[in-house]
DNA sequence: AAGATCGTAGGACAGCTGTCCTAGAGCGCC
DNA sequence: GGCGCTCTAGGACAGCTGTCCTACGATCTT
């Protein structure tokens, strides 16, 4: 096999568990397994944990950087742009009530364990931040820009939370029936 | 040393720890060594981990119903009482920086583990859940009295994992103004 | 003073962790 | 055929995990 194709099925399933499972609690043996690999033989791949914690983190910054590419070129509207970040709770909303948002998940258990990874994936968290920023820049609220985006973001973090606690999905979808509403208020 | 004062030492500890680090993260041997006792020991006073997690889950909702109280006597009006709530961001603001949210970091982590405790963790978001619930009820709101305090505790956890990821205290002042003036469309 | 109880230290135990090494299989190229 | 490279399996390694047991010192009761 290619080296390269099994670095990236090492990567995809490693993505799968740190989001499922937590990032420590997920061992080599489980993402050896679920490549079907042997354990041992890791050490040629990545040449740590935090190595496959790197290379997942940069996966998922290049995921997000094309996922914001095709809103821009799919909305239109900045606000219908930040529509479409507000509705990913919705979209996600069965994998979100399982195991959160993959982003405020993986950067809570980082700054309690202290690690060293915890800059690269608030890289995830700036990403977001701002581009959400320029949609509100664009909507001519260029003074608050990065309050509103910032107070875009607490509010999927915060649906996340809870969608995570208690599956509730009417709860979701009243939140980002709330959020359109707010919106709205800033559109012009 | 008497028992329960060593008890209730290890569960104190054992809440310190867990906040700061995350549940499985923590080790007996943390624990012992913050207590001063011996890692072995730890069976005398507890048969398993997740026996002090039920502990700290106990002592994590005793010391919320005391608060709660407090907050009711120190709060003549159920708006007031709501904004104590809104205001543990700012209160707490350090720690949340530091760690997040208690309640949240904690279920959020029990979920990816699929820990049989999860449900008992649950039981401090609902315990928040049902007071906020009450305090709009007394507002008058009887009807939509669960989704705005579903609504408020969102707002708690998102503010909480940003000002986690991003360290700043202007944005978390920002957010509680925000329901401050929120809140006061729901008074009379 | 003798005995029982409470709390403790220390270590044994199997199992898992991340890391690292060695040997060899499979393959293309000369 | 023989060389060299890529990729792999398997295991060794020290260290840590939660659990559990035994032996002992301190304290209290009688």
């Amino acid at each position: 096999m290619a080296a390269v194709a099994t670095r990236e099925q090492i990567v995809a399933a490693a993505d799968r568990l740190f989001y499922h499972g937590g990032y420590e609690h997920t061992s080599f043996a489980d993402i050896a397994g679920a490549v079907g690999l042997s354990r041992g033989n890791f050490y040629y791949h990545f040449k740590s944990k935090d190595a496959i914690l790197d290379a997942v983190i940069d996966a998922r910054l290049a995921d997000t950087r094309r996922m914001l590419e095709q809103w821009e070129a799919e909305a239109p509207t900045p606000a219908g742009r930040i529509m479409r970040y507000v509705e990913i709770v919705l979209t996600n909303r069965a994998d979100i009530q399982d195991y959160g948002c993959p982003v405020g998940t993986l950067t809570t258990e980082l700054a309690k364990l202290e690690h060293a990874m915890l800059g690269q994936a608030g890289r995830l968290f700036t990403l977001f931040r701002t581009w959400l920023r320029e949609q509100f820049v664009l909507l001519e609220h260029a003074e608050q820009a990065d309050e509103l985006a910032m107070h875009v973001l607490a509010f999927s973090q915060g649906v996340a939370v809870m969608a995570n606690a208690f599956h509730d999905e009417a709860f979701i979808q009243r939140e980002v029936d709330r959020m359109r509403e707010w919106l709205h208020t800033y559109e012009r």
